[in-house]
DNA sequence: CGCCGCATTGACGTTCGTCAAGTCTAGTGG
DNA sequence: CCACTAGACTTGACGAACGTCAATGCGGCG
């Protein structure tokens, strides 16, 4: 957590991340309808989160990496409403939600950073939807792509390298996609010169290409 | 809100929704850019809140109605990211962000109370994330139609009829389809006698019908 | 009354989903 | 070490669902 404190506020939060976790690949952190006990702040690893429902059918809501945090669905109503499943071996720190709610009331930035993680989790939520409401099929994975090598380079990674730690179809139903179509728009963005692809290994080429692809001035 | 108390806590809280504010039909409460000092809890009348792209398309990320909260956006970067446009003439009451952070660091249940309210609208958006990535235009005006009811409801209004506030272009937004569609659609159910509809008043005739087309649980 | 925004409906086009065949890679066991 | 398999991926042909464009209707309000 980026949160500069006192000495002995430090203490009080490094024990409430004392716990750790690890999740192995295909491995569920929660999953829906069990009880919430706490928020987890992913250290290694890559998470991918999903609704489901009772015909079957699912829909990834997102893809979490180090830093970020993860089950705060299950304030609402004490329990968890989606699942989370690892996408390789994972380590989270399990944060005790009792302990939380007690500490930010004590230290104020503490308290601050949780309203803005969740307010963050809301505004991120409202692109998705923006996504998923009124975008083309090549604006969505341009603006995955987009999004995906922004997170990583602000980790140390590379801006136009990346390894999708996902498979074709749950970057599918992340972004309202059947698995053909988000491997045809690759195959296009590859035609078009955009971008490189090896199977999960993707570079992109020409990053002002795909920025336009993923925000076009002219669209119908 | 409803979150029980002390009576001199009580007294605290009545002080933090003390300011009222109106807004005109088609006004903003509060718009993408503005900065953010407030979250407003809505006493009368339905708004929409929509984000918008620079090329000018928008996406209508929700409806709200009374005893709703509205604002959550801004909190992260301290301003806000969508507008909030009155469907209706409407009034709220005005919470000071700083007086909230304040306040719920001494009322526990306050704390609590607003932790659950973006949780809430966090477990919302999920809903509509599986909506708008999977599901066909009729399960989404149908869980749409079968979402609002039940909210107005809960409010006191009738289960079976309800006046839709917005255009429909607006629903269209929100469920990712044209406002052609959405006719249709309505056109649709009305032929299969599980609505009827005169302009903007609905009426279902057969809700086992609706929940059926509606499939998936996407309430709340 | 006449205008204007909203809604409906039809004809047609585009995008994406479906179905199917086939390739590639990694992992497994003989 | 090499088949063998399973899962992931690619690609093509076709169709359905929804978008686009356009004409028309309807109701409210100045």
């Amino acid at each position: 957590m980026p949160v500069d404190l006192q000495p002995q506020e430090m203490d009080r939060l490094d024990e409430l991340v004392a716990t750790r976790r690890k999740v192995k690949r295909k491995e569920l952190l929660f999953h829906n309808g069990e009880k919430f006990t706490s928020l987890f702040a992913i250290r290694t690893g890559v998470f991918k989160t999903r609704v489901t429902t009772e015909d079957g059918r699912d829909q990834v809501t997102g893809f979490q990496m180090a830093g970020e945090i993860i089950g705060l669905d299950g304030i609402v109503n004490g329990q968890h409403s989606c699942d989370a499943v690892a996408l390789e071996d994972a380590e989270v720190c399990v944060m005790p939600y009792e302990r939380l709610e007690e500490l930010s009331r004590e230290v104020t930035a503490l308290q601050r950073h949780v309203h803005q993680v969740m307010s963050r989790e809301i505004v991120r939520e409202h692109g998705v939807m923006l996504l998923l409401g009124s975008m083309r099929a090549e604006e969505r994975l341009a603006a995955f792509l987009m999004n995906l090598v922004k997170r990583l380079h602000a980790r140390g990674f590379s801006a136009t390298e990346l390894i999708l730690r996902m498979t074709r179809e749950e970057i599918g139903s992340y972004l309202g996609l059947k698995l053909e179509t988000v491997s045809r728009t690759l195959s296009k963005f590859v035609e078009e010169g955009v971008v490189e692809v090896n199977q999960r290994h993707v570079r992109i080429t020409n990053a002002d290409a795909l920025k336009q692809l993923a925000n076009p001035t002219v669209c119908n």
